[in-house]
DNA sequence: CCGATTGGTTGCATTTTGCAACCCAATCCC
DNA sequence: GGGATTGGGTTGCAAAATGCAACCAATCGG
């Protein structure tokens, strides 16, 4: 990737594969949800190379994702800890699990997961309508917001296109 | 990444971002979403190199999310469209989007996701406990599953003994 | 003060990516 | 029918990202 590729603009996705498309990122994401904080704790639970571990901290604290702080306790040790932002993937993350428990084999049953206080286990990720209603992709139409750049724009109503001309495939 | 990491274990996390964690997986998916299903499609769009669009739909294909069929009309054609599979990501892909849009600069406003038949803004994802409250990450708990491998179950027990200690922080 | 720990950095081998050229079968154009 | 074109690759090579091990400075614990 990193090469500017002129097409994707502001495209969401795009920004967020440019910052978490790696082998490495949304694990280490994970592991702060898991409570990790300090670089040991990274490094020794995802057997991340060190040098990768301190640029990936390095481009998620100027993400806004991970704050670094040093311990007050002990000065040579670094926390980093969730910000907002980063607390705020906690959706894509459960989505992404969940995907996984349904589609990869090899995930099928390994992780439950559960409200703390009473213990039952939460509901799927959905997209859902203003109203509540469940949609899926057929469903949806991406609009160009306010700020969309040109390329940006052109893509989607590309889409719209292409989109008025088929109806609903299914493939199995 | 690649090789393999003794701890990862079956965790979905793990399992999706071998899967999905570099620059173009998510990005093709995405396309597939907007409607592209040729090789060409995906290369002009995309910008992407041609032997890592082909070695990228290999893959997708092999895991099961892109179905590869020769068209019928045009027997040099080839199109790959998004299996069930494939389709089920459609939450992960709006989760991100959203959170791009929220989080990132440069991505404020740049897509709107709307139901087609009303026109009105989709809701923004949550996480739900079984009755309907949103929860945030504090408030789960991941249990390892009955098909969770020893090393997965280790790290998910230590984190909820972690989290024992912690009561609920915050961070700017 | 001494040895161990923490969080890095550096140098080098390996792997993955990007780019351009080449290939071949199916199709189009006349 | 025959030459040019198109679609979907593959191949070779340069550039970038990754993994590994050794080295370093600051801090701690005794």
């Amino acid at each position: 990737m990193s090469k500017a590729n002129p097409c994707h603009g502001n495209c969401p996705i795009a920004r967020v594969t440019a910052l978490l498309g790696d082998g490495w990122s949304l694990m280490i994401i994970r592991e702060a949800f898991l409570g990790s904080g300090k670089f040991n704790e990274f490094e020794k639970r995802l057997g991340i190379a060190r040098n990768i571990l301190t640029n990936r901290l390095r481009k998620l604290v100027e993400a806004g994702l991970l704050q670094r702080k040093a311990s007050e306790t002990d000065r040579r040790v670094i926390e980093y800890r969730l910000t907002r932002s980063g607390r705020a993937l906690f959706p894509v993350l459960i989505a992404l699990s969940q995907w996984s428990e349904q589609h990869l084999s090899d995930c099928s049953h390994s992780v439950r997961y559960v409200e703390r206080a009473t213990g039952e286990e939460i509901q799927r990720i959905k997209v859902l309508s203003a109203d509540g209603r469940e949609l899926d992709a057929g469903e949806l139409a991406m609009l160009p917001g306010p700020d969309a750049d040109p390329a940006l724009k052109a893509r989607l109503v590309a889409a719209m296109e292409q989109a008025g001309r088929e109806a609903a495939h299914a493939a199995p």
